[in-house]
Order: structure tokens, then sequence, then C-alpha cells
DNA sequence: CCTCGGTTTGCATCCGAATGCAATACTGCC
DNA sequence: GGCAGTATTGCATTCGGATGCAAACCGAGG
């Protein structure tokens, strides 16, 4: 009685409802549980059942509702993927290739793109709304975030991120040590002075590489260093070569650059403001290896991130954790590869 | 009784089970659908109501199910966007800027990325299964998987595509009207021989823009056509100026890419490989509008999609969609810019 | 023909929030 | 003070599929 109550309020006006195991289950004439179990991987089912709850399945185009069965199992399937300042023209291939690993998972992915690293506040509470089942976040999160997310127990990486005193799971390219390359080859080359275009100050990994370079540029001696900051935009890179120029007064020996895009910028500016011969006259580096960097006009000298194996760690990291909620926090940091482009003399060469 | 069972079961060996709605009426001494109506927009509640079960809510860090609330409403709040090619440099700021307009809406987006255009069988099995409430793809579909989608009467709007003989919503730059400015310009210009470098067969957009390049060329009686294909990556961009040399023995006039990257790929081998000036001895000409265009080295001609506007335009479209599924198919087609690069000879540049 | 071990199958219940309806509380007004 | 009218609140049910448990079934061996 209550189940043909069921069917009778399938009125909808223009067309049939949405059928549901319940519909399939009468047509195929077997009980609902069996059409869920057909419907899934090692439940049991003979292969009469099979055949006829697909055929019912078929006719009435059934498919199983993935929300329901998510309330039911308490897994969304899904994952949050935070990414900000696409403009990066880097994050792009990270996140297909993401988004290419979770489906090989069978994971879906539930995109989340912030204008700027910091609005972060709305996007963890839609996150956990939705129950997605773990979190791969490209943009900074706060401690209480943190804290937040640990809380509701969903697993979570950074991708190329760190925060400081957290014991929390990440991926990421090693910038310092990628800094280090790029500055122990310009000095050793003999650039005495040295240009800093920085990424944006809410950018975490703009922060890591200005910190690598100067570090590394204090332990190699060198004391000449201008600073400025974009925002890893082509223009950006053109605006912040002139700053450099006026601030120290003439160019320097050599700039490192936040991004390649900058590093681009940088170089466009060098050879039609300043009639700069690139790398006779200055040396510049970017960071990331992106397409363009490798465009002939430019060629940058850059450290190239390893994207496929980074993005398959976050990826495999997360979806253990998920399944294995009692794993502890794991940091995979990977070496970039230093890319000799023509864009910079370096030491080297001519070895 | 049966409420007191209900916090029985909360038997969470290291730590508290995620709050629900019925937790929080309890602490707050409510009824459950209090609760809920708390947290909706214009139900009724007063004011000390409010208060208690905010209260409540916050002490147990309660947030509602959004895969439980979408199982009644039957709303997921979640479009599925499918994208395909991502290495197309411009995909991925429709992508950002689609995923903006849509969380403007307090819509989330489910992303799907396809490694090529054809693999769309079983991307459009998940969407289904998730529920989505609308899909925006910028993958072509067949016809059946359109059927599929309609007969689920689930909104669709097409990114870029517009199928043929399909009563289905399309956004899209008019790429053959870019196509033949471009031509005429050129034509104008004094270009007698062209070269196409088309985008990959599988491209809905590739051969929009080829067919319109080559109707244009026949409307303006040039004959002296070679035409190769390539998958829109820079190096393929330069194996075609390659193989486009070899087919006629000799560069032609103009060369005609199915985008900006292809078009810089040319230039670079026109330079490079053939000792060409571009745009003195070879015109060469792109589309999209994407950001190394404009980088000083190359300052491609090119037509500029109108990017923000597609994308407002589809996610309104697809929003009024699944308010009012009534709504009959809407083709929007938006006219490009024209961009008057330095690597092409035009015909107005004199005007 | 009966019994035993192993599969299949169905029953009943659950996941967490939304909502129509009825009961109740509160408001203003005469 | 009493009453109509509105604003709140609670009850019970619903969404669609998963799953523990018990009943039913199957084939083989005695």
């Amino acid at each position: 009685m209550s189940k043909a109550a069921k069917t009778d309020n399938n009125k909808d006006p223009k067309g049939r409802k949405r059928a549901t195991s319940y519909d399939v289950a009468e047509l195929a004439g077997v009980s609902q549980s069996a059409v869920s179990r057909v419907f899934q991987d090692g439940a049991s089912a003979s292969q009469a059942m099979r055949n006829r709850v697909m055929t019912a399945a078929d006719t009435l185009g059934y498919r199983p509702n993935a929300i329901a069965r998510g309330l039911i199992t308490q897994r969304s399937n899904m994952v949050a993927v935070v990414i900000s300042k696409l403009t990066n023209l880097y994050y792009p291939e990270v996140l297909v290739q993401l988004t290419q690993r979770f489906s090989e998972h069978d994971v879906r992915v539930l995109l989340f793109a912030l204008e700027h690293e910091g609005d972060t506040g709305t996007v963890i509470e839609q996150m956990l709304q939705y129950r997605v089942d773990g979190i791969v976040t490209a943009a900074m999160f706060t401690p209480e975030q943190i804290k937040t997310i640990n809380n509701a127990r969903i697993p979570l990486v950074f991708y190329n991120r760190t925060p400081r005193d957290q014991l929390v799971s990440s991926v990421r390219c090693d910038q310092e040590e990628g800094e280090r390359w790029l500055v122990d080859e310009l000095v050793n080359a003999g650039h005495k002075t040295f240009g800093i275009v920085a990424g944006p100050p809410d950018s975490a990994v703009g922060i890591a590489r200005e910190m690598g370079a100067l570090n590394a540029l204090a332990e190699m001696g060198v004391t000449d260093i201008t600073t400025v900051s974009g925002d890893y935009g082509y223009e950006t890179g053109r605006e912040c070569f002139a700053q450099l120029v006026q601030k120290r007064g003439s160019p320097p020996d050599a700039i490192i650059a936040g991004n390649d895009v900058m590093a681009i910028g940088c170089i466009d500016a060098a050879r039609e403001n300043y009639g700069l011969k690139v790398p006779d006259d200055i040396s510049i580096v970017g960071f990331d290896g992106v397409g363009p960097a490798r465009y002939a006009a430019y060629d940058v000298t850059t450290v190239r991130q390893p994207v496929l194996r980074m993005t398959q760690s976050a990826a495999s990291m997360l979806i253990e954790r998920i399944e294995n909620p009692e794993l502890s926090p794991e940091k995979r940091a990977f070496s970039g590869r230093l890319i000799r482009g023509s864009s910079a003399r370096l030491h080297s060469e001519d070895a």
C-alpha cells in the first residue's frame, strides 16, 4: 500500500519523474535493495537478477542518485579544490591534472576559485556544507580554518604551501632550493647587483621564493639587492622593471622574478623601454616553467615545477587519507628542474 | 524515545560525530524543524528562536548538510562545467570566470576535465548521477547525449559551440565573423597566398574558424590556400609552419592560425627557422586574444573573445533556466574585437 | 529424501534536512 | 476582557539509496 502510494504522486505535468530505485524494482518485480545491490560493486546478486534489473533500469533511464547515496554512505565522493589567482598561468595546468587524477579514482572535483588568496572564509563554509571527502588547496588557510577542517575530520592537502607550525599534509616544489640554484648560478657567473620582482604579499609561494632568493643571496655575500613586488601578471612585470631601475638609478646585473610571466614582462621592458640586450646587458630569471617561458623570443631561465608528480602526489595523498583517516600528516617536497634558457648568463654554461 | 535512540549511537570512538539539526534542536530545546527554518532564508522564526538555535549551533559546530538538503529539495545547487583541452591557454580564464559568476549566485561548480573533446561519454553519466542543476559545456556532445540530458530535464548551455540542428542554448563568440575580419584585412592589404593552421579535427571551435576563414577567402576570390592542422599548442605551431612551407614550396603571404598560441609558434618558426621578418615578409594572425598574444615580442594580430560577457551570459542563461525550466533555448553570439597587433600588415592601418 | 553450508533476496531502518498542516502563541483592536 | 488575524512552532512525512539481519533458496553429499 505504501509502495502504491509512491507511484501515485508521479504526476509530473510534463513528462515522467526521474526514475528511482523503487521504480526500477517495481518494474523488474524485485525489491529496492536488489536494485541497490545490482548497482554496487561487491554486492551479491545473481546473474538473473542483474539482467532483470538492468533491463528495467535501461527502459526507465534509471541512474543511481549520487546525492542520496552520499547521504547514507557518508561519502560524497567529491573533493574540494581551492585555487586562487588563476591569472597565474601555472595553476590551470595543475587544476586539470588534479581533476584527471581524481577522476581516475572515481572522485569528483568541486571547484572553488578565489579572487584573492585571502578570500578563504566563505569557501571553507561551503566545502564543509557539501561534505566533501577531502580538500586540496592552493590557497593558504589560517590556523583557525585549519582547525575547523581538522575538527570536521576532513583530510587536507596543501599544494605548494606549507603552513608554519601546523600538522598538515602538503605537496610542494622546493622553492627555496630552486631559488638557491638560480642565485648560485647567477652569482658565480659574476652578477653583483640584483633586483627582485616578488609576487603579491598575500601569496605564500611568492613569499617563499622571495625569502629563498634573499637567503641565498645573503649567503653568497651579495648586498646590492633591490626589491619590488608585482601581481604575477605580464604588465606588472614591465612596471616592476621600471620601478627597479628608478629605485636604484640603473638596471641591476640580474633580476630574479617571482614567476615566469613577470620575468617575461621584465624582458620586454628591458628590451623595449631601455634598449637592453638580454642576457648580454642583464640576466633575468623566472620560476615555474610555464609554456610561454619556452617561446623562442624569451626562452626564460627558470625552474620548472614537476607538476605531474606533484599533482599525482597530492591526489594520492588525499585519497589515502580519505580511505584511512588515521594516517598521519605527510609533507612532500619535490625538487624542480633548472632550465638554462637564454635569458640569463649562467655560470656553468662554459663548463 | 526514538529521539533518544538517535543520540545513543553517537559513539564515535575518537571525537564526536558531526552535529546534525537534531543535535542542535535537542541542545536548544526546540524541534528539528525549527533548526531547519532558522537556517533558511525566507522561513518564519522568531528572533528568540534564532538566537537560541544559533547559539546551540555554534557550540556544536553545526553546519547544514548540503547533501541532505539536496535530496529533499531536489536541488543540488551544483552545476557541471565541462572543459576539454585546457592546454588551450584560453579556457582557464573562462573557467575561473564561470566559477566566480556561479558562486555569486550561490551555485557550486563540479568540474569535469576531458583529455580530448571526444571523451564525453562517461562524464555525462557522472553529471546525471550527481543531479547537477545545470551544465555548461565547452566540449561538444552528440545528439544522443543531448537528448539524454534533455530527458533528464537538465538545462544545458554550450560554450562556444552550437550543435547543428539542435534546439539548445549556447553562448559563443562569432568565430566566422572574426575570421572574416581578419581575411578582409589581409586580402585588402594585398596578401595573395594563404596558409591556414587549423585546430585539431575534433575541436568544434577549430572547425568553425577554419570554415569561416575558408569561406571568407573564397568570397574574396583567393584560391592559393594551403591547410595544415595542429593541436593548439606552441610546438605544433612551429611544426605547422614548417609543414606549410614544405607543402607549398615557399612561405605564403599570410598565415591564419586557429589560435594565438599556434600563431606564436608560427612567428617563432618564421623568424628562427626561415629568417623571415614578421610582418614584413609574412603576416601571421591568430584568434582568442590570450595573454601571451600581447607580449611585446609577438603582439599578435588577433580577435579577442569577450570572455567576461560570454561567461556572464552563460552563467545567467543557465541559472535562468534552472529557475524556470520552461524557458525556451536561446543562442547568443558575441562579436569579438579585432586587435591590430604588429604581427600582420593590415589594410586599414594607413586609413 | 533430508540436511548442511553458502548464496540470494527481501524487510525494515537509517542518513539529515525540508515542508504541509495543524496546533499554539502573540498581536492589535473593539 | 474577548476575539479575529497573523506569526511561530512542532509533528509527521518525504527525498532515494545502503545495509544488517533473517528468510528463502540452491546444490551437494549422505
